[in-house]
DNA sequence: TTCTCTTCTAAAGAATTTCTTAAGAATTTA
DNA sequence: TAAATTCTTAAGAAATTCTTTAGAAGAGAA
């Protein structure tokens, strides 16, 4: 977890740091406009906390920057001027909170956190399992960056598998996770066969064997090391 | 370009729904809290005018609801209760505008393309995929600089493939999209086919193919490297 | 109005996925 | 070992979903 700090007072920005330090944060700082330019444009941040007024330019600048390059990292802003215009200018350009000077670090940290649990929680952006990917927003799994085309019963039992991985799992729950209720008005199961087939045919055709092994009158164990 | 608009007068609600869709908006609207909120629980929208003072409930719990669930709507209050108070409450909501009763149509019509101007990228000179080039204000698509004629219809699905691209699209989100309300009442969603594959017709006419992928039962993917 | 362009309906058939069936292989049990 | 059970594999039927076409209905402009 590595934050970007660009504050330019050297007291606030001494004590924030050391605090975020002591939090387990990975902290780096810049203390005016270019600096902080120079750091974003070559350094990746999970986070970055930044001042509106700045030597040199604006903070704000710095956020159309991030945003212009795609940036992935959370925003906080943290400014003394803390008039709506500024607030709503910096929310607008894509800032994910505001944070009015003088603040507690504490709260700092809360919303820091906040931040985190929100953009973890927008679905994690990939699922690396090895040489195979997932890309849970494209629908897509690639293995070794070589796309795999997975029909949607054999999409569902791999991510099954995957979010039980080194655990069995049985037929029934299998029949249950991806038929749901439908499940039980069915005389058999014998069809997971045939996915579960063309699910292991596909991986394998990529030089993905052994993942899905058997447990003989139990069910399967999708294993990874 | 979908808006919700939440407003509790019969006749100035109805006025606004006409001039917006004359504008060319998709435009849906609720007429008391409980439906704003069922509105915004289940739906997407692009922009929301609320009023702030709504049978069975305040306008601004509407918009603390919308920022608690990280909605990426624009907010613009409309209300006539213009007292500083609640123009200051409503904006540290979150909300992006406050426009107070009486307002001219055309200003709120400036102030909904000037919100959009800001938060994305309709409001940029120009969006470039590769060899497509979208000029938004004019409502412009070139493909390796020889224009290409668009529907209304198809350029909307466009900006909603390349809003959502490199992302699973499915037909109900399409059909949400662009028909709001009225894609309810439909009773197949089969005529997307049909300005899909005008779409697909006119790009590839111009040496585009391949970009809108079909995931089979899922939806459709706009991939770009 | 008339003309034109756009949007939607309907339907045929292509493509893909899902499920059924069945033969035979592997494993367990007695 | 023989019998019973469970699993693998294959082929293909059934169901679903998608593409494409043609044309009717509708909206907007001249």
């Amino acid at each position: 977890m590595k934050i970007l700090l660009i504050e330019d007072e050297p007291e606030l920005r001494k004590s924030i740091k050391q605090y975020l330090h002591q939090e387990g944060y990975v902290i780096e700082s810049a203390s005016d406009f270019i600096k902080a330019q120079e750091k974003v444009n070559v350094y990746q941040y999970d986070c970055i906390l930044v001042d509106i007024t700045l030597p040199y330019g604006s903070g704000l600048d710095i956020i159309k920057q991030l945003k212009a390059t795609n940036s992935k990292a959370g925003i906080i802003i943290i400014s003394a001027k803390n008039s709506l215009d500024d607030r709503i200018n910096g929310l607008d350009l894509g800032a994910d909170d505001y944070l009015p000077k003088p603040f507690d670090l504490a709260e700092l940290n809360a919303r820091i956190k906040a931040l985190n649990r929100r953009r973890n929680f927008e679905g994690s952006k990939s699922i690396v399992i090895n040489e195979i990917t997932i890309l849970p927003e494209e629908r897509a799994v690639t293995i070794n960056n070589q796309p795999v085309n997975l029909t949607t019963k054999e999409y569902e039992l791999l991510l099954f598998f995957i979010s039980n991985k080194n655990r069995v799992v049985s037929k029934n729950s299998i029949a249950e996770h991806l038929w749901g209720d439908d499940s039980d008005q069915m005389d058999s199961h014998d069809f997971i066969y045939v996915h579960l087939r063309n699910l292991r045919k596909k991986l394998s055709e990529k030089g993905c064997t052994d993942y899905v092994q058997t447990i003989y009158g139990i069910g399967y164990n999708f294993k990874i090391s």
